[in-house]
DNA sequence: GATCGATATGCGTAAAAATACCTATCGACT
DNA sequence: AGTCGATAGGTATTTTTACGCATATCGATC
């Protein structure tokens, strides 16, 4: 019996969905959804940074940024106290997450969908 | 009348779509698509990479990367001749421009859908 | 068989994006 | 009042990616 012939050079369909300004620049993307998330979970930004591998600076800059450009606040920012400082979400940042969560599922969905239909028309 | 809030800060939905091999790497994307339908309708890379403004040898090592990771050729390529050459698409690229083209309606429309029911969800 | 222009490809350079480094500041807690 | 660790942010460095340059090759047309 032979194997599906497509076995070695199979292609796979891959997307990615971002929040942009009307200038075209990202605000939340799948990196800056994991790091909101991550803040949720650590109640820090640093320690949420540690836990995905990244720059304290990178994550900051890249909330900052976002907050730019939504014109809003997504974390509730602390210094000082015993554990030097923390980190919350905001309601609006929580709700964005939400928001976020369904687009995405409605998306992959959606692909998956036509994924399959693709496939048959390609080969 | 005030004008609606949202008017200075608004965020848009982007996203990207493509065709990607096991490894993650890219074959396919909106550039590759668009050099592809160049090449049909110019009949040669040179025109198709000079109408879009690319360099030559961005063009040709995009199409010969896809080449590569799809295991067959995009294009059918001809040196020599009183025009020096030409590139036209294999019967498989067409289908897979047509394939790609299908993939992105419904990606469209499962966006659109989407994103009113986004943004109803983050004001 | 000489010509001409597109295909073919290596390689050096430049532009851009990501990452790293460093230093300051704040304030709840002891 | 002193401490400690996270927030805050400027600047340098590295890495990645794109771009440009140069040069060879091919072959239908004349």
């Amino acid at each position: 019996m032979k194997p599906p012939r497509s076995s070695r050079n199979d292609v796979f369909l891959r997307y990615k969905l971002w929040l942009s300004a009307v200038s075209g620049e990202g605000i939340i993307g799948e990196g800056q959804y994991l790091l909101l998330r991550m803040v949720e979970e650590k109640g820090s930004l640093k320690a949420a940074a540690d836990e995905l591998g990244t720059s304290y600076r990178k994550a900051w800059g890249d909330i900052k940024n976002a907050e730019e450009l939504l014109g809003y606040e997504l974390t509730d920012k602390h210094r000082g106290g015993k554990d030097g400082g923390k980190s919350v979400l905001t309601n609006k940042a929580k709700n964005l997450l939400e928001a976020y969560d369904a687009l995405h599922k409605k998306m992959d969905i959606a692909i998956e969908d036509a994924y399959d239909d693709f496939k048959e028309q390609i080969k």
